[in-house]
DNA sequence: AGAATAAAGTCCGAAAACGGCCAGACAAGG
DNA sequence: CCTTGTCTGGCCGTTTTCGGACTTTATTCT
């Protein structure tokens, strides 16, 4: 049974949900990847306090590495680019070619790109740190500004090559 | 939210555009460079009356500088560029080749040439004011006539080495 | 309906093409 | 000579082009 709540963030009200095997969406409010809960899952303002304690020291700059029950779902290719992307440490960024060669398909950059932007865990699972090989920011599903954001928070467009 | 205008001068009618932020384009109507306005913006006739009269003043030969809140966009590089030029004073003039050596990048002259080419402000910003090192005058985004209109009007080629 | 193609779309990237140039080389013509 | 004029590379940021891997969405068959 998929349950869901809210939480409040800088970046706007972020949508929680998951079930027993873990948390399998995060989504921003706004903008095209913007999702509404399904009619049959069920609202639970007690639900996933530990995603959002966690999140919330995140957003205060008080915590670097998430430690929670996942369980993003997608085809073997997108798991395989997630998997990827959580590698990737705070305060750091790569480009999607690099990100490409790391799972061993070197020429699949754009369908690293696209996986990346079906991300369903943004922010735990840290799609913000890709950026094109030329410095740009290219794309985020919950605006480019919003993945600024974050990259400001963790500083890392300070330590870019 | 962006606004425009129209302001009919010697070298014909020119396009206003900007937001809260300042004024953002200047446009001929004629030429490749001309602009349309954008079906989201707005008119209003009443807009960047500041600006309108500077622009008479200078057209009638009353005024050497322009004191408004502008606010173009670019790359880095072209603002770098932008910058330069607003240096050059009324009545002078300057080749590519000096231009770009102002900016330390002696030798992006192509490159110069290129962010001169697509100034958003004409005029405010003189990007009339650079001619080839051999005197001639090489190009005009509204047009090599009133390139040379705009530089007779300063009297600027009888200053000229 | 369900499987099997086909076509379209992506949060890309390297390489090529394109300018509002300029200095140098080289020929003509005064 | 000395001045003009026409080529010729080389230069550099930006724009465009094209290629590529993979998912998604349509479309066409049994």
């Amino acid at each position: 049974m998929m349950r869901f709540c809210y939480l409040d963030t800088d970046i706007g009200r972020l949508l929680l949900a998951g079930d027993a095997d873990g948390l399998k969406l995060i989504s921003f409010p706004k903008g095209k990847m913007a999702q509404q809960p399904k009619p049959n899952w069920q609202e639970d303002r007690q639900a996933f306090d530990q995603a959002k304690q966690q999140l919330s020291e995140y957003f205060a700059g008080q915590r670097k590495e998430f430690d929670l029950k996942i369980a993003p779902q997608g085809t073997a290719f997108q798991l395989e680019v997630l998997q990827a992307l959580q590698t990737i440490p705070y305060g750091q960024t790569r480009s999607y070619a690099e990100l490409a060669r790391s799972i061993d398909r070197p020429k699949a950059v754009r369908a690293v790109g696209a996986a990346n932007g079906r991300n369903p865990l943004p922010i735990v699972i840290p799609c913000h740190r890709v950026i094109g090989s030329n410095g740009s920011l290219t794309g985020f599903g919950g605006g480019l500004a919003a993945k600024k954001a974050l990259l400001e928070l963790e500083n890392a467009l300070a330590n870019m090559p």
